[in-house]
RNA sequence: CGCGGAGUAGAGCAGUUGGUAGCUCGUCGGGCUCAUAACCCGGAGGUCGUAGGUUCGAGUCCUGCCUCCGCAA
């Protein structure tokens, strides 16, 4: 099939490339514009840009999309399909309703809920026990349009926002393979997302970092997992700013929400709001790398 | 030219006003113990990121470069 695709990070390289594996024309690919600056002064391309220039794929970066330039590339361009994977823009309706067959979109959660920018770090902040992948059409509505496939998987106890980005990117491309199958073949089916049932996941932002002890061990547990690679839950140890890693649940308590109970080679163990400990295993200081908390200890020890 | 921190033993860190490089853990050997992530004794292991400069002498002061990281995006 012929196929227009638009996505930016590395969950949206997944199934492009599922896409291109599978034999699909991509008439091109876009995606969002070079980062102007970051630490290095260096001008970062999406790892979709450095996917699609190994693959020889027309790379596009509109800066605006609803100033008519964009619409006449899709149309010049012809795609049969709109494939949307992660795109970080929101497309205006004709663009979506020019391709024959539409435009779908690969979303990595259990529609409707977790509608929106951070769907994995919500469900896993949230303490989902299961979560999934969406193929659906796209409408005017942020990620309200009829589902076509849906795939869900367990969420890992252990398991952080990366982990399972990476293993919802291949559910999605897989989900998303068979869909244009489906879609080739005229078998897709459409259902409605039932009314009401939305829920909505918000960007992501510095402010959820800072952990407070007060909460319970299993929630700040899940502001660990969740928050991972950015921005990372954070803490003062010894004061000192920390980003905090991993962390496992400890023994029971009475001491005060933010005590420190022991410090050792399992770890640095904190008391939280509900009575329970959890035990750091996994830190990382400001200046410094990330590290086990073993081996923080030993060059910043803290007397208990 | 966005701001800032850091590169010293396998790991994590210290190193005061420039003067023979230290700590904790690990590792190796020995001892003790029913046993141990325990304890005791002993050993190995470092061109102090890199290239220059200042100096009688540089881990320490100065400059360039490389790499890692925090903030900011």
């Amino acid at each position: 099939m012929r196929i227009l695709f638009m996505g930016t990070p590395e969950f949206a390289v997944a199934s492009l490339r599922r896409l291109v594996e599978d034999g699909n024309e991509i008439c091109g690919v876009f995606t969002q514009p070079d980062k102007p600056k970051n630490r290095g002064h260096k001008l970062a391309f999406s790892p979709v840009k450095e996917y699609a220039l190994t693959e020889s794929i027309p790379v596009y970066q509109p800066l605006k999309l609803r100033d008519g330039e964009a619409m006449d590339l899709v149309t010049a361009l012809s795609p049969e399909l709109i494939v949307v994977a992660a795109y970080g823009r929101i497309l205006p309706e004709d663009i979506l309703n020019a391709p024959p067959l539409g435009s779908i979109n690969v979303h990595s959660s259990l529609l409707p809920k977790y509608r929106g920018a951070a769907p994995i770090n919500w469900a896993i902040l949230e303490g989902e026990r299961e979560t999934g992948v969406s193929i659906m059409y796209m409408a005017n509505e942020l990620d309200a349009g009829d589902v076509i496939l849906q795939k869900t998987t367990p969420i890992g106890a252990e398991e952080d926002a990366q982990a399972l980005t990476a293993r919802l990117a291949e559910l999605g491309a897989q989900a998303l393979s068979e869909t244009v199958a489906a879609l080739l073949s005229g078998t897709a089916s459409r259902t409605p997302q039932p009314s009401g049932a939305q829920t909505y996941a918000s960007m992501l932002s510095r402010e959820m970092s800072p952990i407070d002890w007060t909460r319970s061990a299993r929630a700040i547990d899940c502001q660990v997992r969740g928050l991972i690679p950015w921005p990372c839950a954070t803490a003062e140890i010894a004061g000192q700013r920390c980003k905090i890693y991993r962390t496992t649940p400890g023994g029971r308590t009475d001491k005060a929400p933010g005590t420190i109970l022991a410090a050792g080679k399992q770890g640095i163990e904190v008391s939280c709001g509900d009575g329970k400990s959890l035990l750091i295993t996994e830190l990382q200081a400001e200046g410094g790398k990330r590290m086990s908390a073993a081996a923080y200890l030993l060059g910043h020890p803290i007397q208990v």
